[in-house]
DNA sequence: ATTATTGTGCTATTCTATGTATAACAATAA
DNA sequence: TTATTGTTATACATAGAATAGCACAATAAT
């Protein structure tokens, strides 16, 4: 899978890191039960150091999207605690349709947005 | 308009405060027109520094949410930029809906939740 | 068994963002 | 005239982000 960092962007490494993870397991690019590179190697790769990669890995560890196994290394397990997602899905959602909302964005292109981005995803 | 500000959050307070005030224009509590109060006296309300209250102003004015009179101070006035509030719009949702998708949240879900929350919107 | 690689922990440093604090200025309102 | 406004500038303290180097025990590879 490819990972491209914005360096100029505001947005910390380690969370970018995060965001590209969680959107390849979303498009199924990293299924479930698939490993990571290890923290030096991926970070050899993109160009950073060692500890970003190991922050990145360690927050996506806590978030429940992958296990840490000495043997394997990191291994993309889902932990779906639904209920939490929806409720936290919904703080997000209300400052992100408020900006469109007020800029005129109506329900409908939302909508087909919506299912726009669903159909990249698995 | 009640703002609250979580001062344990991680989140920066002047974000805080935009994003209140985002969500107040997106729920008709604030009106187009509409005068917020200066720097010095929103800071004393909420118990801030002066700064940190003109830094969420400035934000506001460079997003166009609101345009500084001198004469009236930050009056609320939308720059409908609706092309760029679609784009950016993707780009914010590609990020949440990963983390849903992976959570297996279904594109159902979604759209209800949406609707829930542009039911509290004009 | 030896070597290499792994995740992890620790300390240290640099840089930037955030929030607070004063002070000052010109423009406007009372 | 006086008070308040938005704005700018400087200074300081704190926290987070990123890098760097070192070390350790556990595992994998040879």
């Amino acid at each position: 899978m490819i990972i491209e960092i914005d360096f100029n962007s505001d947005e910390a490494i380690y969370v970018q890191l995060c965001n590209q993870i969680i959107m390849g397991i979303a498009t199924d690019q990293l299924k479930v039960g698939e490993t990571l590179p290890s923290v030096r190697q991926l970070a050899d790769t993109i160009g950073i150091n060692m500890h970003t990669v190991n922050k990145a890995y360690s927050v996506l560890k806590q978030e429940g999207f992958l296990t840490i196994d000495r043997r394997r290394g990191a291994v993309i397990s889902i932990d779906a605690d639904r209920i939490r997602a929806l409720e936290e899905m919904k703080r997000e959602l209300l400052v992100v349709l408020a900006r469109g909302c007020c800029r005129n964005i109506s329900r409908e292109e939302v909508h087909a947005l919506i299912d726009e981005i669903f159909d990249e995803y698995k």
